[in-house]
DNA sequence: TATATACGGAACTGGCGAGTTTCGGATACG
DNA sequence: CGTATCCGAAACTCGCCAGTTCCGTATATA
C-alpha cells in the first residue's frame, strides 16, 4: 500500500562501523551485565552517539542479541590431533582459547538474569558460546572411540559436557580463574579416568589440593 | 555520648513475620532476579508495608543478603548411609532434594549479576548454597575412602564438585530440568567410573543420549 | 488512659536510564 | 550546488524504582 522508502539520497550509513559497536557492547556487557550496561557506556566507548546505536538497532535488546550473535567463534575452528585422547585435550589448553572462554562466560554470567525473558537472546548465547564447546569435545572423545582407545559405550553426551560445565561452575560460582592446573585436574582426574585410561605417570602432575 | 536510645515505649516490632518477609523475597529473587525484583514486590507478597521493610533492613541489598544468610539449609543434614558409594549418592536424588536443589539455583542465576559487586552477598551465597552441596559429596567420597571402596589417590576435591557443577550449568545455561535420569547419567556415566567403579550390570540403566 | 512506637497503605522525592529529538557538520547523490 | 541522510554530541521526555514521609489504626508500657 505506502510505499515502502527505499533511502538512495543522502549520505549512506557506514556499516564499517557496526563491529567497533558490537565489540564495545561485549565488552560493557562482560563488566557490567545485562541490567548494568547502559546504552550510552556502549555508545561512549565505540565513539559514537546513541543516536547512531538506534538508528540501528531498535532496542537495547537487540543490540545485544546482535553483538552475542556475531561474536566470532574464534579457536575451536582447527581441533589438535595428537593421536591420544589426552594430548588432544590438553592441546585444547591455550592461553588464547582459556581467556577466549574465561570472556565469553563473563558474557554469559551478565547475560543469564535474561535467559528466561528473551528466548532469542538465550539462542543466540547457545549458538555463540555453549554449542562450539561441547562440540570440540565430544568430536575429540569420538575419535578416541574410532582409534579404538576409549570404549564406545562411553556417555560421550554427558562427557562432552564436563569441561564447560566445571569451567563455567568455575568462572561464575566460585569466581576462581581457570587455569592450567584446574584444566589439568579436570582431565586427568575425572575425563580420563572416567572413560578408562589410567595414567602409569605422568610428567606433568595435577596437584592434589 | 549522645545515648542510645533503648525503645522501651510503644509497640514492639513483630519479629515473627521476619520470615515471612524473607522468603517472599527469596520467592520473588527466584522469579525476577536481583535487578528484576523490587522491594515493592516483596512488600505485596509478604502482605506488609514497604516501611515496615525498611524498619527492618536498610537497604534492599541488606535485605537480599539476610534472605539468602537465613535460607533454610534443609536435607543435606543427616546424609544416607547405605554401604555402597553407589547407594549413598542414589540416596541422594530426592524429589524434595532436587527441587530445593533447583530453587536455590534460580536464586544463584538471579544474584550472579551481583556476585562481584556486593561481597558480602557473594559470601553469603557461598556459605548457604555453594557449600553445603560440595561437602556432602565430599563426605560420601571420604567414606567410599574409609571403606576401602575407592582409592585414596582420588581428587576429592574435584569430585566433590562435578554434580554440582553439571547441574548448576544444566539449569542455569542449558536451561533443562534436572530430573532422575540426569542424575542417574552423573553418577553412572562420570563419577563412579572416575573413582574406578564398574558397574556390572546395574537394575537401572542410564539412557545412552 | 496517655504516650510512644509498630503496623499496612499510599503519596511523595530524587536519580537513573531507555529511547527521542535537535544541533552543527560531513557526505553521497542528482 | 541542493538536498536527503548520515555522523557525534548533547538536551530532552518519560517511566520506574529505591528510599522517605505521612496517614489512620493497633498495641504495649507507664
Amino acid at each position: 500500500m505506502t510505499q515502502v522508502e527505499s533511502p538512495k539520497l543522502g549520505r549512506k550509513r557506514d556499516h564499517s562501523r557496526d563491529p567497533e559497536i558490537l565489540d564495545a557492547a561485549l565488552e560493557v556487557l562482560a563488566e557490567c551485565g545485562y541490567d548494568g550496561m547502559t546504552v550510552e557506556m556502549v555508545a561512549a566507548r565505540a565513539k559514537a552517539g546513541k543516536a547512531t546505536l538506534y538508528r540501528r538497532w531498535a532496542s537495547k535488546n537487540e543490540l545485544v542479541i546482535d553483538a552475542v550473535a556475531c561474536m566470532k567463534r574464534a579457536d575451536l575452528e582447527h581441533l589438535p590431533d595428537t593421536g591420544t585422547l589426552r594430548g588432544d585435550l590438553v592441546g585444547l589448553i591455550k592461553p588464547r582459547t582459556i581467556e577466549e572462554a574465561e570472556k565469553k562466560l563473563q558474557i554469559m554470567a551478565g547475560l543469564s538474569s535474561m535467559l528466561s525473558k528473551s528466548p532469542e537472546l538465550a539462542q543466540a548465547i547457545e549458538q555463540a558460546i555453549i554449542r562450539p564447546r561441547a562440540e570440540a569435545n565430544k568430536t575429540l572423545l569420538l575419535r578416541a572411540i574410532e582409534r579404538g582407545e576409549i570404549s564406545s559405550d562411553c556417555d560421550l553426551e554427558t562427557l562432552s559436557l564436563i569441561t564447560p560445565a566445571m569451567t563455567a561452575y568455575r568462572v561464575l560460582v566460585l569466581q576462581k580463574p581457570v587455569d592450567r592446573p584446574f584444566l589439568l585436574s579436570i582431565i586427568d582426574g575425572v575425563l580420563l579416568p572416567a572413560v578408562g585410561i589410567r595414567m602409569a605417570d605422568s610428567f606433568e602432575r595435577t596437584p592434589a589440593g
